[in-house]
DNA sequence: GCCTCTCGTTTGAACCGTCAGTCAACCTGA
DNA sequence: TCAGGTTGACTGACGGTTCAAACGAGAGGC
């Protein structure tokens, strides 16, 4: 925990290691990734990514949760900044399409999403890992539509918000593994208006698209 | 000269060794299945495997397709057999729901998804192969529903039966990720529940339950 | 009936690249 | 000098692929 080192200009190394792992995860699938690409991303020799986490599989686990939490915690701040709950859910939706928006498209992190999965199947760490990863998202679904409920904004005879927000949850994973996968039929924006349709059917508001 | 083969081949090989393929990615998952694997599950040399597929890539992708069809033509000779839409209807949801019937239970066959969407995500082979398999199970369910409307047995005045199973379809994915991957609060007889509500919603039947 | 030739099938070992993990030595800053 | 960080060559195992040889069922000849 030095405050500072001079001939490398190194930050927390974990963390760099983590970051690059990611990268390399996304670009080259997680079966492709090898201990060598991950020191050569970050400009370290593959003993020392041993040295940090014991062995691949730790990183490997950790690498695939911190890019989920980024991502997360990225969307979560910017829902946070919008005033209307029928705002944080359009734009909510918006940032759940793959490709959608070209500049900001969390194509990488659905993918890394399919990668989580197949990986949780067999590993026990993984598996609970991932639940925790799912439950945060759909509780970010869930506290707009109460936060919408407490406003007055969204209808409050409608059924539970955990339930509407799992269900919504769930189709959301659907589509966008189909349209990650460069589905002909489902298109992005086919996508984002099925998104658009279910959410107000299921809450009960009006957008003003 | 016991479980020895002392004449020419006693099936199609070739097929002999999808099918054991198929089995030995659903019991180790795709990344760790092994041509030894293989060629020990139909007591085989591996060096036939070859002979027989050229490459480990192409018997891969042809034992998840495979495997795929056949729980696909399994499932649709069942529901021909129903003669009423609901039934049908009802009978394709109990299908989709990993583990919800003991003796029948579809969990391989959800993880085999799983395999071949990561796959898909850097195989173009494998993506056109599953967009076919996607869009033919998409298809039993709009045809479930067509066939209701003709019949009488479901309203005609809903939305497009294509539509309606293109957004059951991906709701159904969704929660059976979670279901196969044990979440602890997405039971298999939750999710049950929840398809049923979803798809008379959708759909517009009554359900005698 | 018996031999033999042939060709597709099958074997099993050898080949060879790859890669996770190890280790002894080497920094470098305090 | 010391300790933690860093290196990179090394290893041992593994696993896909190759290949030369063996096998065996039929065809044809005798």
């Amino acid at each position: 925990m030095s405050t500072r080192a001079r001939t490398k200009p190194q930050r927390d190394r974990h963390q760099e290691i983590v970051e690059a792992a990611a990268q390399v995860i996304t670009d080259r699938g997680l079966a492709e990734t090898r201990i060598q690409d991950i020191a050569d991303r970050c400009g370290v020799s593959p003993g020392l990514i041993l040295y940090y986490f014991g062995s691949k599989d730790r990183l490997l686990v950790e690498a695939l949760t911190y890019a989920n939490d980024q991502s997360y915690l990225r969307t979560s701040r910017e829902l946070r900044k919008l005033p209307a709950a029928s705002q944080r859910m359009d734009r909510l939706i918006e940032l759940s399409v793959p490709g959608l928006l070209p500049e900001y498209s969390l194509l990488d992190e659905w993918a890394l999403w399919l990668e989580i999965w197949v990986r949780a199947l067999r590993d026990p760490e993984m598996a609970k890992e991932r639940e925790n990863l799912d439950r945060r998202w759909v509780q970010s679904i869930s506290e707009v539509i109460r936060y919408g409920r407490q406003t007055g904004e969204f209808p409050s005879d409608a059924a539970d918000a955990d339930d509407i927000a799992m269900e919504f949850g769930a189709m959301v994973d659907g589509l966008a593994i189909q349209v990650l996968l460069n589905d002909t039929v489902m298109t992005p924006s086919r996508m984002h208006d099925i998104c658009l349709d279910v959410a107000r059917r299921l809450i009960g508001y009006d957008g003003t698209r």
